[in-house]
DNA sequence: CGAAAGATTGATTGCTCTCAACTTTAGTGG
DNA sequence: CCACTAAAGTTGAGAGCAATCAATCTTTCG
């Protein structure tokens, strides 16, 4: 478990260096950054930021575990991205300052890393590479949530837990530290369905389930045949 | 209706002037794209794009009326956004010129400006404010799948055809000219269903149904009091 | 006038949400 | 260390929505 104290400059160049769209940077861009964010720490269940909630930071994963989600007027959270090492939280924000729908909180104990929103869009315009990154990003996870929307419609349950799960393993590997009302956000659900889902799996030896802890034992089972990819 | 004939550049730049993102620029950038830009008629129903096929150009809607859509395997199609006049159509593929699910077809007679996607990304990365409006659009369509994504988990298929009902009389008016499977692939669901839901709706007196005609009587009676907007 | 597209209605089936009750596990304070 | 409590997991029963299948009718257009 990373240290609470403030990141020294080496590490953070550390992140910015294996980070999505930051990595094919010159050297020195990744230098600048690295001076110019900050790092922050947040222990386990934390909130980052809420909806409507104007944007003052970019945010980019230095350690741990957060969850990125849109909660409806009726309750349901839906989750949209887990966000590990680094990825980023929000690609919108630094270039709108404007709130959106989406909150974010931590899952685990986390560092994120913070630059100041003017100062990363700033930067961002003097390197087109970051820009057409983002902005790939953006239609990957636009393409993400449409097929999410088709899922919906066409597939079941059973259809659209083991899809999670399979994408899951892909991010996360064999052991996936989830509850079951936490894959049920994922899986656009409720919690009984998703542990029914679950229960016919473990049945079929596809997964062994514990408490907070699932393992895929064959994930060839949930592989997915088609195209659309979900990404999470 | 406009011409078969290619546009001028003062008709050209009238567009642009117009347009989502570069309404804003400088005048002189706005006569660089009109240079650059060529015009290209379509007939009704022509397929502009398809999916899994690499990007080559930047399209803007100069007039007349385009669905983008993505199919899924299991052959249900999806509608993403119903461009009009000034609006663009594929935001992210000019950036990484790869393939994504999407594809795009006339819905109506419809002119189209094309501009080069190197030369319109070359273009974009020289004017930061329209990479902002095309990653704050971005930002947009992606809070409004997102927001699907949870109308279909907690909403039944008269809630959001209301939603789409709504969402097209803001943008087209009083009078929309589809048919009752055009709307179910808005609101994710089938014809007869959506037919159904119609069919409640006339009843109540809220709107009156022709032949790929729908009047919106009363708008109110369909207006959403949240906001999890739509857009399309 | 024939054919295709669109609109409509009915009947049936099945999935999944909801509600409810109960068990198990982990964590915490006395 | 134990009792208590909250979180998580589990299972069952019932109800309702919407997909599906099927049949029919109307309108448009070549």
């Amino acid at each position: 478990m990373e240290s609470k104290a403030p990141w020294g400059f080496e590490k953070k160049l550390e992140i910015f260096s294996d980070a999505f769209g930051f990595k094919d940077l010159p050297k020195d861009a990744r230098r600048e950054l690295s001076v110019s964010a900050d790092s922050r720490y947040y222990k386990k269940s934390a909130v980052i930021f809420g909806p409507e909630e104007p944007c003052r930071y970019f945010y980019l994963v230095a350690d741990g575990l957060v969850r990125v989600s849109i909660t409806s007027t009726a309750g349901n959270r839906l989750t949209y991205l887990l966000a590990v090492r680094g990825e980023p939280l929000n690609l919108v924000g630094p270039f709108t300052g404007e709130a959106r729908l989406m909150a974010a909180e931590t899952l685990k104990e986390t560092t994120l890393l913070l630059i100041d929103r003017e100062a990363f869009t700033h930067f961002a315009f003097q390197h087109p590479r970051l820009i057409t990154a983002i902005i790939s990003k953006l239609g990957e996870s636009l393409d993400s949530a449409n097929s999410r929307i088709l899922d919906m419609q066409e597939k079941n349950v059973d259809q659209r837990l083991g899809r999670i799960l399979f994408t899951l393993y892909k991010k996360f590997g064999t052991t996936l530290k989830f509850t079951s009302t936490e894959l049920a956000e994922l899986a656009g659900t409720t919690t009984e369905s998703s542990i029914r889902a679950l229960s016919k799996l473990r049945q079929m030896g596809v997964i062994e389930t514990g408490r907070r802890n699932i393992t895929i034992v064959r994930p060839e089972a949930i592989e997915q045949s088609e195209g659309n990819a979900i990404w999470i």
